[in-house]
DNA sequence: GTGTGGTTCAAAT
DNA sequence: TGAACCACAC
């Protein structure tokens, strides 16, 4: 889901580079966006060709690792451009995104059944496409990357959790110099570098900058972040909807935006919500934000440098993490 | 007019 | 996942 409109927000600030721009940099890759490129790649030409199978099934890793090929074939670019790739995998599910995988995993269900209903009345092209649909990339396939990976001596890491709080954590510490992904939460993780839109054909990829940030314009009935810190955008980018917490029904990123221009803090925010009582603000909404906000900032990440467990960024002492929150945030 | 939220589509060898 | 499009409510 990442942050709904985001990127359109941010269209003043992104920047068209070369991979030859990042020569000599080490560049963390979200390997599950290559991985599910792959497959849906592959899935959609076997089916083409008329196997019929199941597509889950066909996906599997048993009868092919032709999609590891498509990831390959990108690390191969990058190290081409003379870039280091720094691999990362998405490891456990994370208690905190419950909803959302249960949802998706829905999805798959029904566009699995719909294809299976439109082959059974001989419906083949029209149900090719609900096949592709539900392709998923499994920790089989996962596990496929990881060998060619090791082939070719490429660095990789499996996150304990999600790998969007991996790799903000590995741009953190220097071990990477900028994050290739096609999801905008890495910017609310607070990563100072991050590339959408990896063209392996021209070689571009579309670069967002945190030091930009200060630029996005108000112009064209946009919004201004002059001077807004990481903190008042994750807050912005939380009160809008994420995959941690759904919006209060009606406040999108510029309500939120122009919500946090009045307010100082999400208390008197939601306060003044509630007082004004024209949105509906659901009950527990503050102290589920809270949670939404430590996921961000807490959750757990695998540190290669003292080789364990550690928090994206370190809790505050004063900071109460009880059982619950744990739970949350991984453990 | 603006902003939100729902739907539909593309994704690539 | 995002992008594009559109209907709806304010
Ligand atoms: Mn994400």
């Amino acid at each position: 889901m990442g942050i709904s409109g985001l990127l359109p927000l941010l269209k003043s600030i992104q920047v068209n580079k070369h991979l030859s721009d990042f020569e000599g940099q080490t560049l963390a890759v979200d390997a599950y966006v290559w991985l599910h490129r792959g497959v849906y790649a592959y899935a959609y030409v076997w089916l083409h060709r008329g196997v019929y199978a199941c597509a889950t099934d066909l996906a599997t890793g048993k009868k092919t690792t032709k999609y590891v090929d498509y990831a390959m074939h990108r690390v191969r670019l990058l190290r081409h451009h003379k870039i280091q790739p720094y691999v990362v995998l998405d490891g456990g599910p994370l208690p905190a995104k419950k909803g959302t995988e249960t949802e998706r995993r829905q999805r798959r269900a029904e566009n699995l059944a719909k294809a299976n209903a439109l082959a059974a009345q001989g419906k083949h092209s029209q149900a090719r496409e609900f096949y592709v649909k539900c392709v998923d990339v499994t920790p089989q396939m996962a596990y496929q990357f990881i060998k060619a990976l090791r082939t070719e001596g490429v660095q990789y890491v499996v996150a304990p959790y999600e790998a969007d709080a991996q790799m903000a954590y590995l741009e953190r510490i220097g071990l990477v110099d900028g994050i290739i992904t096609e999801d905008s939460d890495l910017l609310v993780f607070g990563c100072r570098k991050v590339l959408f839109k990896l063209d392996s054909v021209s070689s571009t990829i579309t670069s967002i900058s945190r030091v930009d940030f200060g630029s996005v314009t108000a112009a064209e009935g946009g919004i201004s972040l002059l001077g807004w810190t990481d903190s008042q955008f994750r807050a912005m980018a939380i009160l809008s909807g994420c995959d941690y917490l759904p919006s209060i029904p009606g406040v999108g990123l510029k309500t939120a935006w122009s919500l946090l221009r009045k307010h100082r803090t999400v208390e008197q925010l939601v306060r003044a919500l509630r007082l004004e009582g024209k949105k509906p603000v659901p009950k527990g909404y503050l102290e589920a934000y809270r949670l939404a906000e430590k996921v961000f900032l807490h959750q757990r990440v695998y540190c290669p440098l003292e080789e364990k467990l550690v928090s994206l960024t370190e809790v505050p002492a004063q900071d109460v993490m009880d059982a619950e929150t744990e739970a949350y945030i991984g453990r």
